[in-house]
DNA sequence: TTAGCACCGGAGCTTACGTT
DNA sequence: AACGTAAGCTCCGGTGCTAA
């Protein structure tokens, strides 16, 4: 249970050498030029992190190794790791993590889990959806959920343009932060109008000190 | 079909303030 | 003081999109 002091300085070490700015057309295509298959994505945000740290902890961290039901965790390294990204300069610091149940199973078998969360300014620039236009004939047109989604009249979610990396939060998870924090979802409703599995949800404001074991600021 | 990514915004509280 | 409503705030359920 738990991990060697040297994992987590050598991961410290690797992650601190992270791209700050990130710009999305730029990341996009390199996620795309590099088969990372979830280019196409709206929240470019939160797969390029998860892209930038399979790339610089690669060979030294396991990526999807471990699976409870149908939920994987991003990394693994003695321990079970997930990536996030989140904004800054919104009014929430709740952030989402996994399915509850799958989470539960890690911690008993391992302890706890980490969560690397990087903490950035978000630019949500594209109001004449130039980017999002961009985005859309790289992947070769509409989707068929868009389509759907346009027969609904329902909104298109405004794209973010850029990230602006600050800081790297290393967050501890066990059964007291869910317990304080990670009020159970539930019941979301999924895109075919089915019902979905709750989640951890983590409020940035409620963390204690020990639970932040590295603040990494750019 | 259900998971991943994470944000949004309305419901419904709480506080502030004007009127009787 | 008691009430009505506006304004501010918090919470959390719902949404948008793609992959396997």
């Amino acid at each position: 249970m738990g991990i060697k002091e040297d994992n987590l300085k050598k991961i410290f070490e690797i992650m601190k050498t992270l791209p700050v700015f990130w710009n999305g057309k730029k990341s996009i295509l390199e996620m795309k030029e590099n088969n990372f298959d979830q280019w196409k994505q709206m929240e470019w945000i939160g797969f390029y992190f998860e892209f930038l740290c399979e790339k610089y902890l690669k060979g030294f961290m396991e990526f999807h190794k471990i699976k409870y039901g149908n939920t994987s965790f991003d990394g693994f390294l003695e321990i079970p790791f997930d990536f996030k990204s989140h904004a800054i300069n919104t009014e929430s610091h709740r952030v989402i993590i996994n399915d509850t149940e799958a989470t539960i199973k890690a911690i008993e078998e391992y302890g706890f889990v980490i969560v690397i969360m990087a903490l950035g300014e978000v630019t949500y620039n594209d109001v004449n959806r130039t980017f999002q236009k961009w985005h859309e004939k790289i992947k070769g047109g509409k989707s068929k959920y868009e389509e759907e989604r346009i027969k609904r009249g329902a909104l298109s979610r405004l794209r973010k343009t850029e990230f602006n990396l600050k800081e790297l939060r290393f967050i501890k998870i066990n059964k007291g932060t869910l317990e304080r924090c990670g009020s159970f979802q539930k019941n979301f409703r999924n895109a075919d109008g089915s019902l979905r599995r709750s989640k951890v949800l983590l409020d940035l404001e409620k963390l204690k000190d020990e639970e932040v074991i590295k603040r990494m600021k750019f």
